[in-house]
DNA sequence: GACGCGACTGATCGCGGTAACATTCCTGTA
DNA sequence: TACAGGAATGTTACCGCGATCAGTCGCGTC
């Protein structure tokens, strides 16, 4: 409460403890041996004082920072919220703590991001993708930290990978689509260059089409706005320039959802007449009026998966490191045998 | 490239470019003046070596940790990240840095996530909120530095604070609703002892209704799940409890959604029999069939009006402190004269 | 009574940088 | 020619804390 302007720092606490700094940061770390006494008159003081410790001094002195660097593409969409929600809870349970950047699906910002994470020297990495620019694996590879790459394992990681391959999830979803009896299929994205995974799950997906003699009858990809407003619009679009389309396969749930509000509107038998797939088994699907076709990508599982790789190794425990988890097909309502 | 295990020190670069540790520390941060010759030769070296500065050491040094906190209750419903981005954006044209903080809602967690932020001695805070633990509020006008407590001004800030009244959105949304002719209006919303915000539009909400002799003849509150789905589900239970009700508030547009998908496949008439009103002004209703009623909280321009400030803070520029935003009612398809 | 031992506490050093001041060197000018 | 003055570079002293090691003290043991 007494507070003028200058930080308070241990030997303000030892002074007003009549204790040496060393015994205060003892105190206020748990560690080593304290008499009862000693201690309840430290903390009294701290407390009094109102001390926050100093963890940049503390790591210096320490050589240990207890944080981990999480760098995602983006906030907005549902799925890298929770992927740092798994990584959170495991985190809880250890002294490591995350912290997040973002970067816009940009390589020199997901470089630039990185870059400013590794000077503050995190204990370890998990960063979305096995893409980056020349330099990033560089300083990845030169950090000497355990590096986790999330989300996609199609590729080879710099150290250790979570993820499911959306090379696969696309080809699972053709054959699924192709079993229902669909051939008039339509393709609906994200622009691609950005987005590796979307464009692994399309390739995945073509490759599968192709072999059974099918072709994309359209597509169409947006960037920016809202994603379901724009399910709705490219939805609109392609169902103008090509009537006969009988399935959609979206990039992801909410421009899927989009695009079934559209449908259902316009009085289109779904999945008689067109069938839908999204991707991301997002929750926000379960309110809809009808249960949108999609794959689950297992967020919230390479999150904690990650983070307990980074725990495992941050105590130099050895652990496996190329995890491919398998992500569930849900039919829902809108992918169906015709 | 060539990398053992320990991490670069200036000493490494000083060494492989025969200059001073200062002068390559110089050269670095671009201070002071440093011919071009050894410019380019320390530049070279450090970028051989892959060095990357420790800010550790060099914010102990100067003093100076140029970090924002910003603590949040959550990241899964899209208010927060796009506050998140205003700061962002605003941030990236200074040398600081946002460094998120969430608290789920819960106040001992805010504490604890405040106390372990500013322990990395940040420039300045910015904060969810007025209602904070009395220690809360206590480290936050003990730390010195900048604050701004951000999305609500019913209340008396640390410091700065930018927002809207939730109080008067919730009055302003009642006058419209009964202005339009709306009797028996229903409440639905989130468990409120987590929320202030809420609390308070239903507090305001309330209030003018009362004036005019009406009350809310019936009201739902639920916590977790998917939004959408729980709007739907607690729109059904109230119509069957009450099914004279011929208006829903809805304490956010995600419950609102729900409810208006699902009164639409009932074929309610929208707003004939039934009106509805959100909150938050989400882009995603920008994709629903029908627009519905809500008011938009500002969220981006809080995020940068409180980067802002924090920004100017730090320079020593003073700035004014107490921003209320006006949020603007936005009518849809859900809300009109009966 | 000397000794060992464990519990507790303190002194010193250095983590990797930067601020502030000191030094060197070069140039133009009186 | 001597010297002022600035540009370029180096030296020194910390920043606030924790690792390490060195005490100090009380007590049981032989």
């Amino acid at each position: 409460m007494t507070q003028k302007n200058r930080s308070l720092t241990l030997r303000d606490v030892s002074e007003a403890s009549g204790v040496s700094e060393m015994t205060v940061s003892r105190v206020l770390r748990n560690r080593g041996d304290v008499s009862a006494t000693t201690r309840d008159k430290v903390l009294m003081a701290a407390k009094e004082l109102g001390y926050v410790p100093n963890k940049i001094a503390g790591a210096l002195a320490s050589q240990r920072v207890n944080l981990v660097a999480v760098i995602i593409p983006s906030l907005s969409n549902m799925v890298f919220p929770e992927v740092l929600s798994g990584i959170s809870q495991v985190l809880e349970d250890t002294e490591l703590q995350p912290v997040v950047g973002v970067t816009d699906y940009l390589p020199e910002k997901e470089e630039k991001v990185l870059y400013e994470m590794l000077s503050w020297r995190p204990s370890g990495v998990i960063i979305a993708g096995l893409e980056h620019t020349e330099a990033a694996r560089t300083m990845l590879q030169a950090s000497g930290i355990p590096v986790v790459e999330i989300m996609d394992t199609d590729g080879d990681p710099v150290d250790a990978m979570v993820g499911i391959s959306h090379r696969r999830a696309g080809r699972e979803m053709a054959a699924e689509i192709l079993k229902a009896g669909y051939r008039k299929i339509a393709f609906l994205g994200t622009k691609m260059p950005l987005d590796h995974r979307a464009r692994k799950r399309f390739e995945g997906f073509t490759e599968v089409l192709a072999k059974s003699g099918v072709e994309v009858v359209d597509r169409e990809f947006y960037s920016g706005g809202s994603a379901l407003a724009k399910g709705r619009e490219m939805t609109e679009a392609v169902l103008e320039r090509s009537p006969d389309v009988d399935f959609i396969y979206y990039s992801n749930d909410m421009i899927g959802a989009g695009g079934l509000l559209y449908l259902l509107e316009k009085g289109i038998d779904v999945p008689g007449q067109i069938g839908l797939a999204g991707f991301n088994g997002v929750e926000l699907l379960q309110g809809l009026p009808r249960q949108l076709a999609t794959m689950d990508a297992c967020r919230r599982e390479i999150g904690t998966k990650a983070a307990e790789i980074i725990a495992a190794r941050v105590n130099d425990v050895e652990k496996d490191g190329q995890i491919t988890l398998a992500p569930t097909i849900s039919f829902g309502d809108t992918l169906r045998d015709r």
